[in-house]
DNA sequence: ATAATTTTGAAAAATTAATATCAGCAAGAT
DNA sequence: ATCTTGCTGATATTAATTTTTCAAAATTAT
């Protein structure tokens, strides 16, 4: 029986690099619903994890157990102690650190960010844009600033893939006007603008506006005066302990649009996806495996 | 099986004038140290509880079970509800949507990746890598990948205040070998490679590792083969419903790192960020109000 | 006080789960 | 390209756990 003073957990993590491929996917299996799923029968765990049933034998051995009742007795034990242990009650994000750790203040407020930012979006207004997005018969064009320029490259790279006729303006540089002599009547814009809101920004989005374009903005809680313009703003709370506000509000919002614009083009997507796993296949740019 | 909303630690309670002595016992046995030893093996609870192997068989069939796995699959669901429900009782994040709007969805798989990511993390381990992005006589590299330049650019953007000698590798392109060629013993890496890991990037890492480089890893939870050559790894869970990954998690590591190297080096980046200040006003790139 | 009823536990039977064996397969080495 | 090594899972074997049976003990009713 390996060390007492270690969970489970624990020693599984430290030694995730002595095991094999099914025994890693298992070992994954397991943490993720830490420690339940440990504490079914065997089979009940292989066909969970999709290995077979002596990879699980063989890795509780590897871990130091005589066999998988002892390995689940020792399971049991931790979660004996953890119950009895008031201090476990789960409030830090990270066991080991302090709550005043900055892992944990920071990640609070992600969170807390994260629930008022959502509490405030009607989901039909979420609905509405995504739709616009997914006009394919309509340009688009994402706008970012100096550091924001980053959430709409990273739109922008998905959009790629679920539709054409996509560009990617940034308003730091000064080539942005060019870019806006194309633009037709009923496109849509796509504008990141945060506090420290840029001038730049600004002129570009009430010039696209003067061309009859639509604006979706994302913003911060005090609103960029893009906002004026838009035909749909989203306002994230960007407040954590820190010189710097927090974008990870808004990247959810995106990340959370992709999808969504992603299944209202499936048909498209799926085709262009193949194609590009085609492509990436011929490069050699990625590894399949490992 | 017996009502779902009720658990197990309540339905025995509810239930104890229906039970014979050697059954009360037994309950009283299983709430001693629940769920844990009702976790075990039959035999093992009976002789805990000092009753018969029947009495147990009994109980449990008399509770509404099938059996005793069926009672313990039961107890096992219970945990796991428990488990994955530490902060919000929030059923839903945007109010006026249904759970099942993408909305919801997504912001429940963005919450859940990261608890599972903090619940693995060290903070001495990542104090220890933000001890090491901050020392300012070392030349600080940042790499990012096909998606990943994206935060690789932000963190980028915010060391440029904190700290001088850092460069912004993209090994997507084809000319990040001339970066290396400066690279000295001690140099520090942060590289980022989530799945679909890039032959460019591990390429570049075991270079860099050659050259006595020091390597600071964001991946996912499958983890990049880079992590054979990183000092230090942070794996985030990158699961959501969608047909693409989420770097949310990886986002708020990130930040929650920018934030902690600041308070690292205070006097110079508040210095630096003065200077800045400066410079901002002077080309009225950015609104001072509003 | 005695019979009827219920409860209890020992032991056997049945079921289920865990381990060991082995052959096929895949990844890396020569 | 071929070989070697080590990983993986199907199957068989062994071990364990759970369920059933039944007789003894305890409890309750008459």
């Amino acid at each position: 029986m390996p060390d007492a003073a270690l969970t489970i957990s624990d020693l599984i993590q430290q030694r995730l690099d002595d095991l094999t491929r099914a025994e890693r996917q298992l070992a994954h299996s397991i943490l993720e619903n830490y420690p339940a799923s440990g504490l079914g029968p065997l089979t009940a765990l292989a066909k969970d994890a999709n290995v077979s049933v002596p990879t699980v034998a063989r890795m509780v051995q590897k871990l130091g157990f005589k066999g998988y009742p002892e390995f689940q007795a020792e399971l049991r034990e931790e979660l004996k102690a953890k119950v009895k242990n008031p201090i476990a009650k789960h409030d830090t994000w990270t066991g080991g650190a302090p709550s005043g750790h900055i892992l944990n203040r920071f990640t609070d407020a992600v969170i807390d960010n994260i629930r008022h930012t959502l509490g405030q979006i009607e989901p039909a207004t979420f609905d509405d844009a995504c739709a616009m997005i997914a006009e394919t018969d309509r340009h688009l064009y994402i706008v970012g600033g100096r550091l924001t320029h980053t959430l709409a490259e990273y739109l922008f790279l998905h959009m790629q893939v679920i539709r054409s006729q996509i560009t990617h303006i940034q308003s730091t540089s000064n080539a942005w006007p060019h870019y806006l002599l194309d633009v037709k009547e009923g496109d849509v814009f796509v504008i990141f603008d945060v506090r420290r809101y840029e001038n730049n920004t600004l002129k570009l989005a009430e010039m696209a506006h003067a061309k009859g374009a639509r604006i979706i903005l994302f913003t911060d809680q005090w609103r960029s005066p893009v906002h004026q313009l838009a035909q749909i703003s989203f306002s994230s709370r960007i407040v954590v302990p820190s010189a710097w506000d927090s974008v990870a509000t808004t990247l959810l919002l995106v990340e959370t649009m992709i999808s969504s614009v992603q299944n209202l083009n499936w048909s498209d997507t799926k085709s262009r996806m193949e194609e590009l796993e085609e492509m990436f296949d011929q490069t050699k740019l990625f590894r399949k495996f490992t």
